[in-house]
This record gives C-alpha cells, sequence and structure tokens, in this order.
DNA sequence: TGTACATCAGTGAACGCGCGTTCACTGATGTAC
DNA sequence: TGTACATCAGTGAACGCGCGTTCACTGATGTAC
C-alpha cells in the first residue's frame, strides 16, 4: 500500500450526516466534498459512484445495528420481557447517542431493496419476525408472525420519528419501559384471545 | 377562460404515480409529461415548478385523507371502540383502493415538513393526538397523548409499509380487527397502570 | 347571429446550469535490494 | 541504512450529459358588440 487512506472515513462521515439530513438525491458530490475537506474526485479513489456509497453505508450501518441489536434479543438466559425492554432501551440509546446513523437507516429504509442488500441474519425486520416466531404463544405457531412483528416495529420506531420531527417532546429514552409495557400488551394479543 | 385545463389533472395523475414509485428527487420532468401524454413545457402553465408542484399534491393528498379521516375518528354518536375500528379499516381500505395516493403521503411523510405545509385540522398527525386527548383515560388528562399517538400510528401505518414491500403477504384490511384489537390494548396502558 | 378579438392551455425546441464523473498529475508512503 | 522505484490516495480543472425551466408560437374556446 502506497498511503493509508486517510480521508476515506472523513467523506463517509461527510456522506451520512448529508445522506440523512436531506435524502442521497437532493446531496451533491461538491456537498460531501465541502464537508469533508476534500476534493472531489476524492471519493472515486474509494467508491465507483455516489449510488454505490450511499448503498455501501445502508448495508454497513443497518447492518452493524443489526449485529449489536441481535444478541440482545435472541440472548437465551433471559426472558422474553427482558430481552425486548432491553432491546428497545438499545435502539432508544441508538437514536441519542447516533442520532445521523439512526436517521440514516430510518430515511432510506424507503428508498433501497433491504431484503436485496442485507444479510438477513442482521436485517433488523428479519431479527425481529424471527424474535416474535419464537416467542410463546398459546397458539403455536402463531397465527401471523409478521403482522405482529410489524406492529412492535411501528410501535417503537414511531416515537423516535415523531420525537426527531420535534412532535414528541419526551426523548424516547426516557419513554423506553412505557413502550416495552405497550410491546408486551401487542405480544399478548394472540393469547388473549385464544 | 380561453380553454378549459384538459391536461392538468394528466399531469398531476402522472406525478403523482411517479413521485409515488420513485420519489420526488428521481422522477424527472420529462417522465411526468411523457407518462401524462403532454409536453415538457405543459406542467408550467399550472405550477410554478417542479417542486412546487410536489408540495401542493402532498397537501392536497393528506388533506383529503385527513377530511375523510376526521368525521370518523371523531363522530360523537359512536364509542371509542367504534371510531378506532372504522378509522383502521378506512385507512386500510384506503390503501387499497388508492394505493398511489396511499404510498405517495406515506413516502413523501419524510421528505416535507408537514406542519408548515398541512393545516392541523386536516393533519392526521394531528388528529389522532386530538383523538388520544379526547379518549378517555383512568388518568386525565394523560401523561404523554404525543407518545400514545405515536404509538397507535405506527402500530397501523407499519403493517400497511410491510405489505407495500412484500414481506405481509395478508393485506392489512383483512387484518384490520386485529390491529384495532391491538390498538385498543395500548389505549388501555395508562389505565392498566394505575 | 356573425365577426373580430382576447385569452390562455398546450407545444416543443432551445437554453444553460449543476451535477456526477473523468483524468492527468502530485507527492507521501511503502517496498526492494 | 540508503537509494531507486512502485503504488495509490488525493487533487482540481475540465467535461459533457441531463435536468428544470424558458419562450415564441399555435390554435381552440370564450367574450364583446
Amino acid at each position: 500500500m502506497a498511503r493509508p487512506a486517510l480521508k476515506k472515513s472523513a467523506i463517509e462521515a461527510a456522506a451520512l450526516s448529508l445522506f440523512a439530513a436531506r435524502g442521497v438525491p437532493d446531496t451533491t458530490i461538491k456537498d460531501i466534498a465541502l464537508r469533508a475537506g476534500v476534493a472531489e474526485g476524492a471519493l472515486y479513489r474509494h467508491y465507483p459512484g455516489k449510488n454505490e456509497m450511499a448503498v455501501a453505508l445502508f448495508k454497513r450501518e443497518v447492518e452493524k445495528f443489526g449485529a449489536l441489536l441481535s444478541p440482545l434479543l435472541f440472548d437465551p438466559s433471559r426472558s422474553l420481557r427482558s430481552r425486548l425492554r432491553s432491546s428497545i432501551r438499545f435502539m432508544y440509546r441508538y437514536y441519542r447517542d447516533y442520532p445521523v446513523e439512526f436517521t440514516f437507516i430510518l430515511m432510506t429504509q424507503h428508498g433501497f431493496p433491504e431484503r436485496q442488500i442485507l444479510r438477513p441474519s442482521l436485517n433488523p425486520n428479519d431479527l425481529v419476525i424471527r424474535f416474535v416466531k419464537d416467542a410463546p404463544s398459546e397458539r403455536s405457531p402463531r397465527r401471523d408472525p409478521v403482522l405482529l412483528a410489524a406492529l412492535l416495529m411501528g410501535a417503537v420506531l414511531q416515537p423516535a420519528v415523531m420525537h426527531r420531527y420535534g412532535r414528541l417532546k419526551t426523548h424516547p429514552l426516557s419513554l423506553a419501559d412505557k413502550v416495552t409495557l405497550a410491546c408486551e400488551r401487542l405480544l399478548e394479543i394472540e393469547r388473549a384471545r385464544a
């Protein structure tokens, strides 16, 4: 190797924050280079193009998130309730500590074909579906685990979205116990009906 | 008036469907004109530009949706449960019957500053918050109505999102009763804790 | 009713800006010997 | 250790394509009288 890639992470960090704030199509190479303190051509030493970089960052960030979430959801030594609770706390802590990364994941969710890009074992959607499938139910197996996963995901993520847009004033992390309670009640639905 | 605006609605319909499918930034004037069967300049007879048209369509579509949702949420002659149920059924029916409009609303939610664009009396987020505030609770008033509204919105919308991306195979409309049950349980949270 | 005129939705070629990308070049670092 | 060379991250000017927008024009419709 001739030279260490000193600017690569600066470029990635700049791109990530701009993508999170404005979305990929409204972010220009010029913006990224300016924020990273780098020439416009530098990006092409590391990625074939802007979109390829966006996809790579999406994959990296979501899989990083999934890799941290997975052991919390599936720790065999802990109860369902305990795993649920710490998973939710983890997500909101992540939102607090890495708002750029979290927002980027949230926003680009609609922009990329996640299932083609992400390994299922690290894709949060797949992880939650698996969690729900494993979760004990009076009916076994559950009627529609994907629906239940959607209810959980929606209930957990929407407060973060609403906080992000200034509607919810309290930080979700302070509300994690309430959300956990809500999710427990959702998990009970089929049991209650059985 | 010299001539009726024959092509205006064709332009709007073409724009709406392309915006819903690809997002506003990835849709070109050329695409819109082509699909509408119209010259590229025609758009500028009705809107000052592409972005202004996108904002106008967003406002029109979300407020149309809100205008239909509002009387369902607040019909004084019906119980909370009944209003919740028909509101959820309405949303999923809208998703089934107007998938383009519904998807456009969902996708551009993150792209526009809704609170500056929409009248609160027709903004679905505001409507649901008001619904939650009005809903009876053992604690009156509720501790955090916005959180509860977020939980409800997330739980209702996420199944539609998951259906749209092919994860949830069953159409949400068939699952409306289950989702209603889930939302009722969410509404009970504070009561259960009190 | 007929005629002259005004209006304006729609056309489509042209424009020019901004964008992503290219490329010849630099020079610091790593390697060979 | 010193010297010659190879590598490649980073530069920044240049390019050219595609985009949103403009504009002179058309012609159908509505209005005035």
